[in-house]
Formats: structure tokens, C-alpha cells, sequence
DNA sequence: CCAGCAAAGTAAACCGCTTTACATAACGAA
DNA sequence: TTCGTTATGTAAAGCGGTTTACTTTGCTGG
């Protein structure tokens, strides 16, 4: 591997000239400009970039942090953050901490190690104080689509309350009063936005919430699954769910497909997220849309403008959009 | 950031001692030992890995190289490369391709950087030799599911041509003679072995393949859905379809479902992969599972073999599982 | 009493690039 | 002629580790 001495040497000229010229530092004559690029062609010379790294101490690169690689959500999320910083010249590396606490500590500390100029952090289980306590001594980290209470950092965020909102009006106005709620673990940020959408919703058409039909557990279709089995156990059944995320949704779409629960027909079921294979299930899942693509971009564009210091703390909310496909029917008493 | 030469002089020590000691090449008395350790924790000393890998030549990382990111199956195999790469203190940076040649090459190039110690390559488009050309050069490379042709690599695929044999002679055995099959690019391995399963178990059972049922395309739902509608435009209906992928399955379950194709009562279908969502469709998609988890282990493992030069050409073939759901009914002539 | 050896380190070069401060030559102006 | 500029570079010190080849010291055995 040719290395920028071996460059200078085959151009005739000095490494400080080499490595300046090519890092735009300096005019050189054509002439010298031409013997350094038919060397560097010569050689097929490319530049290490662990040794520019290290004299340079910035690396060009950034990471996402997702808790499930896997969760085509947070795949989806990751792949829009990519686009945009390749965009922008950054390498990505993705790490996956697979809602594994230690895990999550370790991408927070890769950052500290110089592997990466700035990370998007994004989670989906309620902190302890160990993040938020690692995070404040770090810079160059932007949140996305989950909060990490207690840290002041860039945030990208959708709008939970109105998605829900949205969502649960949806049932009201086909006529159901009888709607139930699952959703994720209770300490998290996008639970009690949601929650509370919901519950605005409820009110607002002058319903009262049962609590024993708010179920929270996880974000994963085993508790959607399980949850939608509790809710067919009761002696009275909600005539309607809101599933705050389609994995849930999907837990219980096979919960009520055991039970020979028909959707919409006997029960019907919204979803939010919009992942991929919303559209393909049956019934197709009415949900809410993140704009997962711009969630991405704008959390690039936050990690980037922090990189370079000319932003601080900021919070956004990016709006959803409600899906209708074919799992929600008009509540015929 | 502490460094190296503040724990030594904290310690009194040289670097080199440090150096040395925390690399275990060589044996201190307890006091020097208790001095230095007690000043990496005086000064959260973290060894900077930029440094270790410019100085030492290794990185002690590996990249498995994705054509899509948000393709499950892709991300299932790259989880499981992630999880033995960790158990074995590798770091893993993922990184996408989206089916873009000059992406591919891109990967390629990164590890020749040395940002890499190896690379288990994933594609799913046919090369047109450009990559074949570029691995020749690079050692520590491992293909995983798919063949690049000409290169002499370690090698992990599955049993694309026992997998497609099983699951044609299913629809045989469920009494289908008519029979279609949908795959991927022609010039792939893995379609030119699921082809060929296919034939085998029709000739085996004494049944003439139609060449007009025979479409190759993309990998994609697209595909799938596209090529279904030519097979519902046809005179003489197919009463099966195998479909090469799951994706090309859930491509063939939509345009089925728009023409009011009921499946499996008007027609029988089985895919391949046994993605994620392959059990959530409607209905449940009979198909072909490959071991994603073992599949992503041994990859891994023939890298690291590769990476310490214990290893040189191999190739390995794992086994596949039909997995029976809903998707398939007996012929009633 | 001293050669010889093990124990306990260390000096300095090196990995490949960047960057600061300085050098040399040529040229025009005073 | 001499001085100041500008154009065209260069030497050398990092960045933070690793590693090879030594050195020093103390002990042991003959």
C-alpha cells in the first residue's frame, strides 16, 4: 500500500506538499500538480484514514444507535440517517444495542474513544439516570424518536399526541365508544404522548377511559399479542383498539385471528408507525405515518450543525399522518 | 483524554511498561502492577484505538456489507454476523449498498483502508465481473448467501436447490401438476439452484415444465406482483406458484388478492427465506427456511479464520427447513 | 569475589498523516 | 545594487499508541 511519502518521493516533492495540496492548503504550479497527480495515479495511492484520523482528531464519520437492528422502524430510521451523511461525505457505522443497557453505554463511550465525530441516539426503554448522566458529559449526540429525560441535546421528535389524537378520533367518528389502548413501556416519552392523544380524544366526545383497557407492557408483538388476549378474557369487549405501534398491532391481529375475532368486522384496530408490512397484512392496518425519511435527514442535519458548533439544544416535531387501509369498520351496535 | 504517557508518569513508569502490561507481554511485580492500575482509574484512562490500529496494523473490526438496509432478511443475517463478531470482541460496522455497484466497490475499498479487517459481502444482483476483479485483489473477504462467480473465497450458502426441490414436491404431493415458478436475475446462483430443485422435482415426478411459467426477474415484491398478473393473463392458469423469495411471494399475494384470487383455495403458493413477516400475511405463507442465525455464525467464523491465516478456500452449505403454514390446499381437480 | 543470568524495566523508532513555522529563489521596485 | 515580496515549497514536531533491542540491578552459584 502506497503511502504520501512514497507519493512525494515518485512526484519529486515533499510529503508537507503532497499531503497540502491534496487537503487544499496550498497553490501549487501546474506543472508540480501534474507529477503529484500522476504519481498518486501511478500508485494507486489512497490516504489512511486511520493516521488522518489520528493527526486530525476528527473522523468523519457517525453513528446511529438503534435498539433493534431488525425493527425494520428503526432500520428504516437508520437508512435515512445514512443517505443524508453520505450525503455530506460521513462514513456510518450502525450499532445495534439490542435494548441492551450495557450496550447503549458502550456506543456513548465509542464516541469518547474517537471512533466517531457524533452519534443519533435512538432507544426504546425508559432510562434509568445512566444514560442521562453519560450523556451529559459527551458532546455531539442528537436524540431521535425517543426522549431521554433529564438531557439537553437535539431532539427529533414526531407529534405522539396528535398521532393518537388522530388515531382514536378515527374509531369515534365510525361510531365506537368502546376502545381500548396498548401501548409500550409506561416511562416512555412517546406512552404518554400517545396516551395522552388518546385520552384527549376520548374526552373531547365526551368518553370515559376504562383503565382496566389501557394495557402497557412492551413495544413488541409479544405483548401486543398478549395484551389483545387479556382484552378478549373480559367480560366486556372494546368494540375498537389503538395499538401505538404496529408491532403491537401485529401481536394482536394474530391474537384475534386465534380467537376468530374478525378484523374490522368484530374488532376494529389502528396501528401507528407505518412500518413496511402494515400494508400487507390482513386486513391492511389503518395507522399512523412517521415520516421516517425526514426524521432521519433532520436528525443528520441537527448532529451536523453540532459537529460544527453552531447549534445547541433543540427540539423538533415533525407531524404524522393517518393512514386509512382496511382495519378499521363502522361500529354497528 | 488521558493517554498513555500521563498513566506512565502518573505511575512512574515508562509507557512502554504500561503499554506492554496492558497488552500482557510482560510480567510485573504486584507494586508496579497496583501503581498503574490505580492510575488508569485515577484518570479514566481509555487506550485511544485510532492509535492502536495506525500503530498496530489491526483493527479488530469486520463489515458485512448489505445490499439493503430495511431488507429483513438481509438484517437477520447481518444481526447474527453482529452477534458472534461480538462474542469474539470484534466491532461490527454495517454498512448498506442499496444494490449500487459503485457502493459495493466502495465497501471494498474501505477495507483496503484498513478501516476493516475483513468484510462478509452480501449482494444480490449478478456482477458483471467488476467485483469478481476487485476481491481477487483482497484478502479477508467471505460471501455469505450469494455467489460472486470467479472469486475463490470462503463461501456460505444454503441448499437453494434441496429447498426448492421440497418445496415443489409439497405442491405435488398436494396433488398440483400445473405448476409456476417466480424468481430472481437469471444470473444468480441462488436462482439457477432454486431452478434447478424445481425442475428436478418435476422431472422426478414426471411432469413437463412449461417455459412460459418460468419468470426471472427482480428479488423484489414488485417483480412478484408483476409477475403474477402475467400468470393470471395467461389462458391456462398454473394452480401453485413457487415463488423464489418471500418478497416475490408477498409481491404474488397482493396482485392475487386484487384479481380476487383466493389462496390457497383457488391457488396454492410457497416462497422462500421465511422472512419475519412470512407468518403475519394473510394467508400464512408456506416456505423455505433458511438458518439465518447459524448461516451469519459461520460467516463470521471463516472470516476470523481467514483473518488469523488459518484458513484458505472453503465452501459451506446449510441445510434448509420447509416450514408449512396456510398457503398451500390440495388440488381438487 | 565475580561471572552470569533472571527480573524489571526503558529508549527510540515507527505507523501515515497534518500543520506550524521557516527557507529559498526569483522578480520587481527603489 | 539591494531590499521586500511573492511564489513555491520544506523540516520537524506532533497525534497516541506498539515493539524491538537494549540496559540496569540484584542475586546466585562456583
Amino acid at each position: 500500500m502506497a503511502t504520501l511519502s512514497d507519493v512525494a518521493e515518485e512526484a519529486g516533492v515533499s510529503p508537507t506538499a503532497v499531503s497540502r495540496y491534496l487537503n487544499n492548503r496550498i497553490e501549487l504550479p501546474q506543472g508540480t500538480r501534474d507529477r503529484i497527480d500522476a504519481a498518486i495515479a501511478k500508485l494507486d495511492y489512497r490516504p489512511n484514514l486511520l493516521a488522518k484520523r489520528l493527526s486530525t482528531g476528527k473522523t468523519e464519520a457517525i453513528s446511529p444507535v438503534t435498539p433493534e437492528i431488525g425493527n425494520p422502524f428503526f432500520m428504516e430510521l437508520a437508512a435515512a440517517v445514512e443517505a443524508e451523511a453520505e450525503r455530506h461525505g460521513y462514513a456510518v457505522y450502525m450499532s445495534s444495542t439490542r435494548g441492551d443497557r450495557a450496550r447503549e453505554v458502550d456506543a456513548i463511550k465509542r464516541l469518547h474513544d474517537q471512533h466517531v465525530d457524533g452519534l443519533i441516539m435512538m432507544t426504546n426503554q425508559p432510562d434509568d439516570g445512566t444514560l442521562a448522566e453519560l450523556l451529559a458529559r459527551h458532546d455531539n449526540v442528537v436524540l431521535l424518536d425517543e426522549d431521554i429525560p433529564g438531557v439537553s441535546v437535539p431532539r427529533v421528535f414526531v407529534e405522539n399526541e396528535q398521532g393518537a389524537h388522530a388515531a382514536t378520533q378515527l374509531l369515534i367518528a365510525a361510531g365506537h365508544r368502546d376502545i381500548a389502548v396498548i401501548s409500550g413501556p409506561g416511562g416512555l416519552m412517546s406512552v404518554k404522548e400517545r396516551l395522552a392523544g388518546f385520552r384527549r380524544a376520548m374526552g373531547g366526545a365526551g368518553i370515559a377511559v376504562r383503565e382496566d383497557w389501557v394495557l402497557l407492557g412492551q413495544y413488541s408483538r409479544e405483548f401486543g399479542h398478549e395484551a389483545a388476549e387479556r382484552l378478549l378474557a373480559s367480560r366486556e369487549r372494546p368494540s375498537a383498539i389503538v395499538a401505538c405501534s404496529d408491532y403491537l398491532a401485529i401481536g394482536v391481529l394474530q391474537a384475534l385471528r386465534q380467537a376468530e375475532v374478525v378484523v374490522p368486522g368484530d374488532m376494529s384496530l389502528v396501528g401507528f408507525d407505518d412500518m413496511p408490512f402494515a400494508e400487507l397484512v390482513d386486513p391492511p392496518l389503518t395507522t399512523v405515518r412517521q415520516p421516517v425519511a425526514e426524521m432521519g435527514r433532520l436528525a443528520f442535519t441537527r448532529l451536523l450543525a453540532l459537529i460544527n458548533k453552531t447549534e445547541t439544544e433543540t427540539m423538533t416535531r415533525l407531524p404524522v399522518e393517518l393512514v386509512v387501509r382496511k382495519s378499521v369498520a363502522r361500529f354497528e351496535g
